[in-house]
DNA sequence: TATTCATTTGAACAGTTGTTCATTCGTTGG
DNA sequence: CCAACGAATGAACAACTGTTCAAATGAATA
């Protein structure tokens, strides 16, 4: 494997020699590593991080999290540079990641984040506050 | 403007009746909110965000994270299940962001996750600490 | 029941993106 | 200089995504 030969390259680059055995250990510490990395969240994480990677959708959530009080699509719809429709679509994939929640009204619709959503807005934006609370499962 | 109608209703529904005024009012509320939302930070945020939206990209950063070290192109290639092509572009992707950072002896790369990328992993993962230091802008 | 309204949903389109393959770039060593 | 090597880069391709338009929901009202 052209893999094991590299490594192996790079144990005699950095100590200068490579014993038998010393690829081995160093295929074991990646292992560890990518134990430790917790790569089985990454689809849970990459999603979140999707949802928040369109500039309309990170609009959104920001004006969520600004009002201290739930909005309606027709509040936001004047606020973002798109057609209501896209506003809903935005606010659709949003709720199905889990960072705003909805709230029916008789034809209104009311959205408010959810405390994950601002916990990644407060990051992005390099607060090192903790805001997030305990949360999430 | 159909806006400022569905707006009037809004209130004529919320309040049980809407005064001269109180649309323009409402608008000025929501003037507020967008100048406190700090939309100006979006285009830099959602980079951050598209950036470890892709799992590939997402993993690397976590396994950089993991190790306590430094680690290569041909470190990382076994762990994730791409071409070590890929894992170059995704960690050329990730250095352009300010994700990750290289370091260069020899033929090798070294790269290394940025606090900013340790902060944003912790948030995702509902992490309520504040690794993140005084960071950034 | 029929109409109006706020919002949602689906289809369609252009634009973007992640991957691989092939090539190129710097570096090391003969 | 030449060959070998790790890594970066560019082209090409399929897959995906954000938007709008048109139509459909479901709720209020007449």
């Amino acid at each position: 494997m052209a893999t094991a030969d590299r490594l192996e390259r790079l144990i005699v680059d950095e100590c200068g020699s490579c014993c038998d055995g010393d690829v081995d250990a160093l295929i074991a510490d990646l292992n560890a590593v990518c134990d430790r990395a917790r790569t089985d969240r990454t689809p849970t994480a990459a999603a979140l991080f999707d949802a928040l990677s369109a500039e309309t959708r990170l609009d959104i959530v920001r004006l969520l999290v600004a009002a201290e009080d739930e909005l309606c699509v027709c509040e936001l719809e004047p606020l973002v540079d798109v057609s209501d429709s896209a506003v809903s679509h935005a606010l659709s994939t949003l709720t199905d990641a889990g960072l705003v929640e909805r709230r029916k009204e008789g034809r209104w619709r009311y959205y408010r984040p959810t405390e994950r959503a601002a916990a990644l807005l407060a990051a992005v934006d390099g607060e090192a506050d903790g805001t997030a609370g305990g949360a999430a499962e």
